[in-house]
DNA sequence: TGACATATACGCGATTTGCACATAAGTAAA
DNA sequence: TTTACTTATGTGCAAATCGCGTATATGTCA
């Protein structure tokens, strides 16, 4: 039977279909590190585990208005970049049904979080240490404060690791840093976030040049305040032309 | 309600679900010009219009798993490099009911291509324009030798646009042009598939440099046969560490 | 007013890239 | 057998880019 004659046969109610959710990997550089907010569950399965905040996807939605639904209702968060990243469909990754999810990566200034975390007591900023190097990929560990790496749910893990792999990966070709700063920013603070999310120390005076002649910064003229020393100029990010 | 809560007190039967399908990419280069394999509708809706080979995902079949059934059942292929593109969910893409799809992308050299074609007369393989430069972004024209564009499916003329602009992307720092040609080739080969996908015409020896000088081309000590000049070296892929 | 810390700018060698051109190695016709 | 022809392969060099040390500028604070 070809896929025409199927579909077109297709009675919704004959086969047994699975659930849809959508996952949030919900981002930012906080302290120099990359950080991620996650929950915690305190029922089976995984009870006690950690897991991304996530929910079903309705059967009036979008994709992507489910992803914008679960960051404002289970991130407590509000507007943010969001994009989505991967579809995990393995048979067994939820023990009690089949559930496809697609995840979805959001960024956000450290910033943004305070009052997310302040009223949401089951949320959490867990720190990402990522043991590969450049984009090899693989499994990253997550820990709270200084503590010992957080027992994830389901495949939150491999998400978590992809998530960071795609991050480096878009790195220098996407303004997709300027997603973790607020409007105005340093060089210097920039430099922040590139180091943090590549693990890598960069050279200044190259940093600098590449990011300027890359015509994505335009200075505001004015200087940060409340640094002991001389201020640096504030820039803005100025967006490329398909951007957003 | 929150997420833990929501997904334990979930009841499967209580809410109604999307349906999940894959849809199948299958794109190779042909006479200096990327392609991809369509089947022609003969039913509501789009009846006469071409679509990708897809079909529905079982409940016990991971999407992975879907995608190689469909790579065989549908499209008539045996194994290919096949990897998950993007995951298209706009409620009204199919306008009889709410199907969420998955789309895969996969590459094959173009001589594998012909015994479907052959077998299966609703299958074609068409060619595509890319009215973009770069990997800009947005639709692509796919035409059945000189005709004039076809008519596409559903989404998935967005999806070949996403498909090429991944594959543009990709070029360059992951082997995937390799997928696109037979185990021994000749550098000459290896940059037709560059300047097919990426549409422009490349300088030879900097081409050459880089492909030496990246370690992924293993010489066989061959020759190729049957030119009526100096036969080039052939070559053989050297997977990355990583890689499949 | 001067010490201090960081921002910002400059200079230079090493590496990469684009490109013209020279040389090599096959086939096919004379 | 020789020579013309066509493409493969290699080389040399100018231009652009990158890494990096160092010099200068400009704020704050004692």
């Amino acid at each position: 039977m070809d896929e025409v004659a199927f579909l077109e046969n297709y009675d919704p109610a004959a086969y047994e279909r699975p659930s849809v959710t959508v996952d949030l990997i919900l981002m930012s550089v906080v302290d120099g590190a990359p950080a991620v907010l996650l929950t915690r569950r305190d029922r089976h399965p995984f009870a006690g585990a950690w897991a991304l905040p996530g929910g079903f996807v309705g059967i009036g939605e979008s994709l992507d208005e489910a992803a914008h639904r679960i960051l404002i209702e289970k991130a407590r968060m509000s507007d943010a970049y969001v994009e989505q990243l991967y579809t995990f469909g393995a048979v067994d990754r939820d023990p009690r049904t089949r559930i496809i999810s697609v995840a979805y990566f959001a960024l956000l200034p450290a910033d943004r979080f305070t009052a997310a975390l302040k009223s949401a007591p089951e949320l959490a900023l867990a720190e990402l240490t990522v043991p590969w190097s450049g984009e090899t990929g693989g499994p990253v560990e997550a820990c709270i404060g200084n503590g010992n790496p957080l027992q994830l749910a389901f495949d939150h893990g491999e998400m978590l690791g992809l998530a960071m792999r795609r991050l480096r990966g878009k790195l220098d070709y996407s303004g997709i840093a300027f997603a973790l700063l607020p409007e105005r920013f340093t060089l210097r603070a920039l430099q922040d976030i590139y180091e943090a999310i590549l693990d890598t120390k960069l050279n200044k005076p190259a940093f600098r040049r590449r990011m300027l002649d890359r015509g994505w910064l335009e200075a505001t003229g004015e200087r940060e305040t409340g640094a002991s020393f001389r201020p640096a100029e504030l820039y803005r990010y100025r967006k490329a032309e398909g951007e957003r």
